[in-house]
RNA sequence: UCCGGGUUGGGGUAGUGGUAUCCUGCAGCCUUGUGGUGGCUGCGACGUGGGUUCAAUUCCCGCACCCGGACCCA
C-alpha cells in the first residue's frame, strides 16, 4: 500500500460526479457571459512568482530544478499565467479579453478546512476594460454561478470594498503610513481583538487617535461620510467608482448579493480597485469562500501595455463547504440507461444490441464476467439501470428480447427486428 | 513551521496487556429466466517504525496520514 500525499485527494465516482456537476454549472454560466476557456501549463518558471510576490513565496511552492537546469514551479495560481499570456499576444487580442479556466493548483501549505495542497479553482477574468461594468459583470457572474448551484441570497453575500478608498483615506490622514501594512491590518480586523487591530494600525504609522477614527469611518460603511471625512479627490473618485460598480452589478442582477464592507481588503498586494469576498451568510464558515477584484497594474508590471483587469476565482473546496452547509451539494448516485443481460450463450446478439444502444447515445452496460442471471440482475440494480434488456436463448428462438423496467418490475417482449430502433430511447412503455 | 484531537476489515463500529464484536460491503451459492426482501458460505482490520513486557492492537516515543485551529492566504 502506498500512502496518499498530505493535502492531495482522490475522488471516487460518487464524489467526482458531484464535483463534475458543480464545475459544469459554473462553467456554463461563464460561457453564457461570453468567457472563453483557456488551457494553461502546470509548470511555470519560479521567477514569475518571485517577481510578483516576493522571495518568501518560494517556501509555499512546489518548486524544483528541471533536468534542463530551469527553476520551475507547479502553478500556485492562474493570474500570473494569464497575465503572461495577455502580454505575449499583446495587441493581437481584441479587448475586452474574457477568459475562464478550471484546473488544479498546488501550494505547499498547511492543510485546513477547505484548504488543500492540490485544489481546484475556476478563474474568470476580464482584461482591457476599466469600465465599472466589467467589475459588475464579474460580480454578476459570481452571483449567477452560486445561484445556479441552488444557493440563494440567504446563503451568501459579497462584501465589496475598494482599495483606493482605504489607500486614499490613509493618505488623507496626514501621517507617514505604510499602506500595505495598514491594509493587511484592515483585512484582519474582524478576526482579532480591537486593541490588537489598533496596535497594528499604529505600527503601520497612524497614531492611536487616527486609528480609532479610521476604524470608525470604515465600520460606518457610509460613502457620503467617507467623502466628507477624507475630502480628497482620490477618495472622491474611488467612492464614485465603487458606486458605479455596485450600480452595474445591480443592473446585471447581482445587486441583492452585494453589500459595502470597507473592512474587506483581501491580503493581496496587487489589487488596485474594487475588491470583494464571498462569505457564508450564516457565518458558519469563518473564512471567505472566495474573492476577487481589480488589478490594473499587473499586466504592465509583466512588461505589457497598461491593461486594466478584473477577475474572480471560486475554489471548489470552499464552495463545496458552502453548498453543504446550505444543503445543495449534489448527491450523486450512478445512473445507467440500460443493462443488457445475457442468459446462456447469447453474447454475440447481446453485444450487438449493446453496441446499437450505445450508438444511440445511451449509457449501456453488459455482462463482463459470465455471471448468473441473479447476479446480473443484482448488478443491474446496483448501477441503477433504468431498463434491463434480457437476451436469452429461449427468447432468441422466437426472435424476441425481454424489456424490463427495473423500477416497476414490469416486463414485456420486443421483436428483435424492432429492437433497438434506429433512434430514441426505447423503454418498457414502447413495447407494452 | 506550531498547537489540540484522532487512526481497528472497502465503509461504519465494539473491545482488550494473552491477535478482535457487530452492521454494512464485496464475491460465490441457494437460483444461468428474474434484482432491490431472505438463507448459507467465503473475503477482509488493529497506520508505520522503535521501546517497555514472558506477551503490545492495547502502555511509552518518533514518523506518516486524517480532522480542527494558529501562522499564511499570491
Amino acid at each position: 500500500m502506498y500512502d496518499r500525499l498530505k493535502g492531495f485527494r482522490d475522488f471516487y465516482p460518487d464524489e467526482m460526479g458531484a464535483r463534475r456537476e458543480v464545475i459544469d454549472a459554473i462553467e456554463d454560466v461563464a460561457r453564457r457571459y461570453g468567457f472563453r476557456e483557456v488551457g494553461t501549463p502546470a509548470l511555470e518558471r519560479t521567477r514569475m512568482y518571485v517577481d510578483k510576490s516576493g522571495e518568501e513565496i518560494v517556501e509555499e511552492l512546489y518548486a524544483f530544478e528541471d533536468r534542463g537546469g530551469r527553476e520551475v514551479a507547479m502553478t500556485p495560481e492562474l493570474t500570473p499565467t494569464v497575465a503572461r499570456m495577455v502580454v505575449e499576444r499583446g495587441q493581437a487580442l481584441s479587448k475586452p479579453i474574457k477568459w475562464f479556466s478550471t484546473r488544479p493548483f498546488w501550494r505547499y501549505e498547511q492543510v485546513q478546512q477547505g484548504r488543500f495542497r492540490e485544489f481546484y479553482q475556476t478563474n474568470v477574468d476580464v482584461f482591457g476594460s476599466s469600465d465599472p461594468r466589467a467589475d459588475g459583470e464579474i460580480l454578476a457572474f459570481a452571483a449567477d454561478s452560486l445561484t445556479s448551484l441552488g444557493l440563494t441570497g440567504d446563503d451568501f453575500e459579497f462584501r465589496v470594498s475598494h482599495r483606493d478608498i482605504l489607500g486614499g483615506l490613509l493618505e488623507s490622514m496626514d501621517a507617514d503610513v505604510d499602506t500595505r501594512a495598514a491594509i493587511r491590518a484592515v483585512d484582519k480586523s474582524e478576526k482579532i481583538p480591537r486593541e490588537e487591530y489598533y496596535g497594528l494600525l499604529v505600527e503601520a504609522g497612524l497614531d492611536h487617535e487616527q486609528a480609532e477614527a479610521f476604524d470608525e469611518i470604515l465600520s460606518g460603511d457610509d460613502l457620503d461620510d467617507l467623502v466628507a471625512f477624507a475630502g480628497t479627490e482620490r477618495v472622491d473618485a474611488a467612492v464614485e467608482n465603487l458606486r458605479n460598480v455596485l450600480e452595474a452589478a445591480e443592473a446585471f442582477g447581482a445587486g441583492e448579493f452585494c453589500e459595502i464592507s470597507l473592512s474587506t481588503a483581501r491580503g493581496l498586494d496587487y489589487y488596485t480597485g474594487v475588491v470583494f469576498e464571498c462569505f457564508d451568510s450564516t457565518g458558519e464558515i469563518s473564512r471567505s469562500v472566495f474573492g476577487g477584484g481589480r488589478y490594473d497594474d499587473l499586466i504592465e508590471s509583466f512588461g505589457g501595455e497598461p491593461t486594466p483587469a478584473v477577475g474572480v476565482a471560486p475554489g471548489l473546496a470552499p464552495l463545496s463547504l458552502l453548498c453543504q452547509r446550505a444543503g445543495v451539494w449534489p448527491e450523486e448516485a450512478p445512473t445507467t440507461d440500460y443493462y443488457v443481460l445475457q442468459v446462456g450463450d447469447t453474447r454475440e446478439t447481446a453485444a450487438s444490441i449493446t453496441r446499437a444502444l450505445r450508438e444511440l447515445g445511451h449509457v449501456v452496460e453488459t455482462d463482463l464476467s459470465g455471471r448468473s442471471f441473479g447476479a446480473q440482475m443484482g448488478y443491474a440494480d446496483g448501477i441503477n439501470a433504468e431498463t434491463v434488456v434480457i437476451v436469452g436463448e429461449q427468447d432468441l428462438a422466437d426472435d424476441v428480447v425481454t424489456i424490463k423496467e427495473m423500477e416497476s418490475g414490469e416486463q414485456t417482449k420486443a421483436p428483435l427486428s424492432a429492437f433497438p430502433p434506429t433512434s430514441g430511447r426505447p423503454t418498457y412503455d414502447d413495447y407494452a
